[in-house]
RNA sequence: GGAGACGUGUCCGAGUGGUUGAAGGAGCACGCCUGGAAAGUGUGUAUACCCCAAAAGGGUAUCGCGAGUUCGAAUCUCGCCGUCUCCGCCA
């Protein structure tokens, strides 16, 4: 959510920079300056009514204590006719304050002046490739089969016991999740984010809190029952710890990791972009999140780019980076960069991390702040990535490294495998 | 799930209808004191919004959350959430 003072001071800006993020409603900016002014003025109406409410209820008690209960009366007579008046404008502020938040959470967050124009993945700007797309042999397999023929993943199975897109982990194939998710935690802590299990149920204040509320609501499982959601990422509930807090400046940055399972409805997938492991329902995830200055935000950025990079080259896999354009990014980033594996016998890229400045617009609606010293609390900048989302990792590891007698298990896995073929 | 008790500021803790945004204490910050420290002492110590170009200043709201009663509520009523104790159940 973008703060009213930023569209209320620089209003043609804002319209300007959201024409990037191919934001349509322009016209919703005018209602919420509008409803901003109505709501202003109502304010100034409504207090001034009860301060004279209030300093009328003083006297009436001192004329309690002394007795002058017949004056008392007439007050009060006073203070009942201010009240109609009263009531009414409470009413008028509360409809505009429901309005303007009603209007705010539509507008998208304001894209940093480095994104590229365009509202089409092809307009994304490839601003860094590694590592060769392997030759594959001669009969070489997409993973789906590959898992069913080393009995890794039984798609199958996982209809059975819950539907589409919920896939059982078998043997080495369930030892391989473990790894990857060990291996991704330890990696996380080396570099100084504290590791958290978090709740992967979350209320819907949280679910506010990060911007999946009301925008998504139809992207994540709703248990009515508790009136609870399953989490689509830990970005959610980690990001959420920090929801009405004020931390003090020096403790930034605040780096937390954590490993969650995550659940996603979505609705509207079909094809061969959700073949195999390339879109579940629930999938396994490592997430980073930082709440970071204002003034440093984007060169935590680049670090946690840098070190989703890192992950990606330890485990062997060609991938490239890409700056998303202002039409392909997600409604409450600032700055996306996106991290895509190659798999080789898909012959595709599958997006496997995507880290995120989001400035201030999430930490508005979350009401995180710093202090710096005794100064006035201001919002703190979050961000966060993936650090890895595993389906399309083992997607790209089963099918880039699979050779006649087997698939082989990058260097760095082994010790958490155990094993460095599977065959 | 059933019964009961409770929910006050960074913390402890007073406060059952009338200048209470909230006594007192602790902690913290700054100053005095000290060779330095402790002790002592003084001052300060919430957040949001509104008015004001800004600062200064003023106003409104907030004692778990929400609604209500009242001229006036931390104090009374109702609903919700949470904590604790006992019972039940259970990994």
């Amino acid at each position: 959510m973008l703060q009213i003072q930023v569209i209320r001071e620089n209003k043609e800006e804002v319209v300007r920079r959201l024409a990037k993020k191919n934001f349509k409603g322009l016209e919703i900016i005018d209602q919420i300056v509008q409803t901003d002014a109505d709501r202003r003025s109502t304010q100034t109406e409504l207090d001034s009514l009860k301060a004279d409410a209030n300093a009328i209820a003083k006297q009436i008690g001192e004329m309690m204590k002394s007795g002058k209960k017949a004056e008392a009366e007439d007050l009060k007579n006073k203070s009942t006719a201010l009240k109609e008046t009263e009531k009414a404008l409470q009413e008028r502020l509360n409809t505009a304050e429901a309005e303007l938040e009603k209007l705010l959470v539509l507008v998208p967050n304001l894209p940093a002046d480095v994104v590229p124009e365009g509202r089409l993945p092809e307009d994304n700007k490839t601003v860094f490739t590694h590592g060769e797309i392997p030759a594959l042999y001669e009969g070489a397999q997409p993973h789906w089969d590959l898992a069913a023929k080393y009995d890794l993943i039984d798609f199958e199975l996982g209809v059975k016991l819950t539907g589409a897109g919920f896939p059982v982990y078998k043997g080495k194939g369930a030892r391989l999740q473990r790894a990857l998710i060990n291996f991704f935690l330890d990696r996380a802590t080396a570099a100084g984010y504290l590791e958290v299990q978090p709740p992967i149920l979350v209320n819907a204040d949280s679910g506010f809190g990060t911007g999946q509320l009301p925008d998504k609501e139809g992207q994540m499982y709703h248990v009515t029952v508790d009136d609870l959601y399953l989490i689509p990422t830990a970005e959610v509930p980690i990001t959420n710890i920090y929801r009405d807090v004020i931390v003090k400046a020096e403790d930034l940055p605040i780096k937390n990791c954590g490993y969650t399972p995550c659940f996603r409805r979505e609705a509207g997938s079909y094809g061969k972009d959700v073949r195999g492991l390339n879109r579940l329902h629930q999938f396994d995830k490592v997430e980073i999140v930082q709440i970071q200055h204002p003034d440093k935000s984007y060169q935590t950025l680049e670090e946690m780019r840098e070190f989703v990079a890192g992950l990606l080259k330890d485990l062997e896999l060609p991938f490239r980076t890409l700056l998303l354009c202002g039409g392909d990014m997600s409604f409450a980033s600032a700055q996306t960069y996106d991290m895509e594996v190659f798999s080789a016998a898909q012959q595709r890229w599958l997006e496997v991390s995507s880290v995120s400045n989001f400035e201030a617009f999430q930490s508005n609606r979350l009401k995180l702040r710093y202090r710096e010293g005794s100064e006035k609390p201001r919002l703190a900048h979050t961000l966060n990535g993936s650090a890895l989302a595993l389906p399309r990792i083992v997607a790209a590891l089963l099918e880039n490294n699979q050779e006649p007698d087997g698939i082989r298990i990058p260097k760095v896995l082994v010790p958490y495998t155990g094993f460095d073929k599977i065959n």
